[in-house]
This record gives structure tokens, C-alpha cells and sequence, in this order.
RNA sequence: GCGGAAGUAGCUCAGUUGGCAGAGCACCUGGUUGUGGCCCAGGUGGCCGUGGGUUCAAGUCCCAUCUUUCGCCCCA
């Protein structure tokens, strides 16, 4: 029979793991709380159309990376390559708004998207979210940013760095994105990638955020966003920064940040780690003024920022396994039920613990129970079952005792 | 979607010019009465990713394919 593997780019997840993204989710729990945020658990799989409609049809991700099917009935679905549309959604299926005038959510979970996977990218991967709807003023831009400046800290994410710039609003984009437009056509474009020849045309600020060293040199002296501003926005983004300042948030001004979804105005920011590897991005997010709109609600503002949860690991180690206080070595077949017995009276007494089913030799018993880590060994033969004992060894000092099964929890609670 | 690299024991990897399938670690069993770690001895464990081809003979050469991985693109 052939082995029946897993799907290329969805992973299994063993304790190590397992605990990091525990910890990761938990850690999210306790400093988001701190700020007004409650947990917002959205489906897996959305209708298709609410993706088009919110992230954009002309992107990457809408046009050539989402899990989309047909149900039984026909209809569009798609595996939520993100989690801003979801939770959109939600706000707006139920009323949110009218209920409260600024709804703070988060959600962590994964999501899905067809890439080739490599180095902190899986196709079934995992996102700590967060969205602030309601609140137009730059405060909460700032407040956005420096949430998450904390929650990276109190992990234990360093050597990081904070990238901002501002997209302009429907105010001052067009018409800076005509001008680019303009000047881009203005030059020799066969320094120009493929790619970024079409861009010109479809989306010039892409080109902008091309990584290939020969646009970047033919786009080191482009019209700048942040020069085309309408007041209203310049003053936005003063705002920001004179916030972030307040707080030490370091930040460096990325002209250059484009951002990959369309939804994005204004403050757009990116948090980038230079070790590990190729995808550097551990998290991104930015202002989305129209979003909710364009999918049907009325017209509230907002701002958020997804983390990954891939590349938070990699810089970070597994908190350690907790101890067990308990192996239980049964030394021949008659004792195995008693064995058993044992084991659930001492987890009854809230000890954590496992019992070797099979029954060893005194060495091979032993051999198990210094490799299951516990720090209590528990073993049971012929003289135990007899006089409904339990022979308790300390492994970190060796001693051991006899002690009777009624108070063998108190013993290893108390070490007496 | 496009490139590069790699698939041999549970893990990390050797394997020469084509000539008996290997090491270290891990695991198991012992080292004399019911006691772990260190040490010692022995042992289990392999369709050499898969399918074709060349050859007296293929882990080794050729073709295909799958998987993993690092990049590109894109993104978190």
C-alpha cells in the first residue's frame, strides 16, 4: 500500500511546535486584552465574491492563489486566504456598528493560499489579526502599531525593524498615481522588468516595491507618495509619527512600501526581520477606510494588521516541555491493573503523569522512567500489589520509599 | 507559475572507477537477588523516494515522475 501523505504545504504540528504557537496565541490573548480587544473566531470558507470584493480582484492572492471550489449548489467558496474579509464580514452581517461606535477584534488561525511554499511560507499557514473599525483619527493608527510593537516585545522578537509610510486617500492617490505613471513612462523602460512593464500600466505603485536591483536604481528618484498628500492626510500621518515618537516606536520611512492588497489608504506599515531568510515580513497592515463599504456595510473606517505565525517561530524557541511528576513501571503482568489504578488516583490528585503498559525488567523499567523525564519514578511488582503500596523513587536524588497507595499524592506533593 | 539543490536505517549522513548495504546517534536486551543517567557487550532495524532504461552486474550511469528544500514571483 502507498503511504498517504499530507498535502504539500500543509504541516503537521508536534509538541515543540504545538507549544510555541500555544504560546504565541496566548501571549496575543493577554496584551491585546490589555488594549480593548476580544476574540472574534470567523469560518474557515467564505463565498468567493466577499474576497474579490475586499482584497481585490486584480491581486495576486484573488487571481491566482485561493483554494476556490463549487458547492453541491454551484456556488463560489473559498478557503479564507486572509482573515481582514471574514471578519468584515461579521461586522456587518451583524450590525456591529450600530451597537458600538469602535469594535476592536482579534483572531488567530489559518489561512490558505496555492504558493509554492519555502521558508517561512505554507500553503495552509497561521495568522495572529487584529482590526480596529470604527475610529477615523490617527490615534488609532498609532495605538495599532504600537500594540503590536508590544506584543512583538513581549514575546521576545528582536532585531526587527518597523517600516511606515502613508498611500494617500480616493483624495491625493489618483492623482499621484498618474503622475508616477507619467514620469515611470517618461523613462527608459527597458531597464524595467517584465513584470514591472506591466505594472506601469495596471498597478505603478507595485513597480515601486519591485525587489529587482536594476528598478529599484531606475526608481530611486520617482515622485514620492508622501510628497503628493493631501493636507488631510500629511496631517494624519504627522499625527502617527508624532505619537509613535512619544512612545520611542522606532520607525523608518519606507517610500517604497506599497502594500499587496488592494484595500489599503493611508497608513500603511510592515514589521521586517532581516533573519530569516527570504520572506523577512513577520507582519503588515495598514488603514482601510473603504473596505468596509465595498462590501456592503456603511462607511466606517478602520485599520489592522495581520502576523505571521510561521515566522514568528523561527525566530523564537519552544518555551520548555513541563515536567511530569510521575512514570509508572509496572514489573510483571500481574501488576499491570493495579498499575493502572495507580496512575488514575494520582492524576485524580492533579498530578500529571503516564504508566508504562507493558511490564519490564527492574532495569528496562527504570531506563523508561528516566527518559519520560518525570521526577518522580512510581514502581509497582509482586511486594507493592501485596501490601497496596507504591515504591516512590526521587529521580533527581535517587531516594525512595515505600509508601502506602492512599498516600502516595500527598507524598509526592510534599516530597513526604 | 519559473529556477537551483537534495532524497540511502527512527535521526544526521558516508558509500571510491558500476562489483556483498555502512557509520555515529537513537532504540531494544544484557553486564547474577528489585533500581535510571556514565561505561561495556550484543541485537533489532533498509523496495537505497517511485517507475522505466543501459549493463553479466546499478545506491552509483541515463530518462521520467513524486517529494522535500532554498530562491524568484507574491505575501504574513
Amino acid at each position: 500500500m502507498a503511504k498517504i501523505q499530507a498535502i504539500k504545504g500543509f504541516a503537521d504540528l508536534f509538541a515543540d511546535e504545538s507549544r510555541l504557537f500555544t504560546f504565541l496565541e496566548q501571549s496575543a490573548r493577554t496584551v491585546f486584552f490589555r488594549y480593548g480587544f476580544t476574540e472574534l473566531r470567523t469560518p474557515l470558507m467564505e463565498y468567493t465574491d466577499l474576497f474579490c470584493r475586499s482584497i481585490g480582484t486584480e491581486t495576486d492572492v484573488v487571481q491566482k492563489e485561493m483554494y476556490t471550489f463549487n458547492d453541491s449548489k454551484g456556488r463560489s467558496m473559498s478557503l479564507r486566504p486572509e482573515a481582514t474579509a471574514g471578519v468584515m464580514r461579521a461586522y456587518v452581517e451583524n450590525n456591529v456598528g450600530a451597537k458600538e461606535s469602535v469594535s476592536k477584534f482579534f483572531t488567530a488561525g489559518p489561512m490558505f493560499r496555492h504558493e509554492r511554499p519555502q521558508k517561512g511560507r505554507m500553503r495552509q499557514f497561521h495568522q495572529i489579526n487584529c482590526e480596529c473599525i470604527g475610529p477615523k483619527e490617527p490615534e488609532a493608527d498609532a495605538e495599532m502599531i504600537s500594540m503590536l510593537m508590544y506584543f512583538l516585545n513581549y514575546i521576545g522578537i528582536k532585531n526587527i525593524t518597523l517600516q511606515l509610510n502613508s498611500l494617500g486617500c480616493p483624495n491625493c492617490r489618483p492623482a499621484y498615481r498618474e503622475k508616477l505613471q507619467n514620469w515611470l513612462k517618461s523613462l527608459d523602460t527597458s531597464v524595467l522588468c517584465e513584470d514591472c512593464r506591466r505594472r506601469m500600466e495596471t498597478n505603478p505603485l507595485r513597480v515601486l516595491d519591485c525587489k529587482n536591483p536594476s528598478c529599484k536604481e531606475a526608481t530611486k528618484d520617482a515622485p514620492l507618495m508622501l510628497d503628493h498628500t493631501c493636507d488631510e492626510c500629511a496631517g494624519h500621518f504627522q499625527t502617527v509619527k508624532n505619537c509613535l515618537d512619544s512612545q520611542n516606536i522606532h520607525y523608518e520611512i519606507n517610500h517604497r512600501l506599497v502594500r499587496g492588497l488592494d484595500y489599503y489608504t493611508r497608513t500603511a506599515f510592515e514589521v521586517v526581520s532581516d533573519n530569516i531568510g527570504a520572506q523577512g515580513s513577520i507582519a503588515g497592515g495598514g488603514r482601510y477606510d473603504g473596505l468596509v463599504e465595498s462590501i456592503g456595510g456603511s462607511s466606517v473606517p478602520g485599520i489592522g494588521f495581520a502576523c505571521g505565525m510561521e515566522r514568528l517561530a523561527l525566530l523564537l524557541q519552544a518555551p520548555e516541555a513541563p515536567k511530569a511528576d510521575f512514570y509508572i513501571a509496572v514489573l510483571d503482568d500481574a501488576c499491570r491493573e493495579y498499575g493502572f489504578k495507580a496512575a488514575q488516583m494520582l492524576r485524580h490528585g492533579e498530578l500529571c503523569g503516564t504508566m508504562g503498559f507493558e511490564s519490564r525488567s527492574i532495569k528496562s523499567a527504570m531506563r523508561q522512567a528516566d527518559k519520560s523525564g518525570a521526577k518522580y519514578a512510581v514502581l509497582i511488582g509482586s511486594s507493592e500489589l501485596e501490601q497496596h503500596n507504591l515504591m516512590i523513587k526521587n529521580m533527581e536524588n535517587g531516594t525512595q520509599e515505600a509508601v502506602p497507595f492512599d498516600r502516595a499524592v500527598s507524598f509526592i506533593k510534599e516530597g513526604k
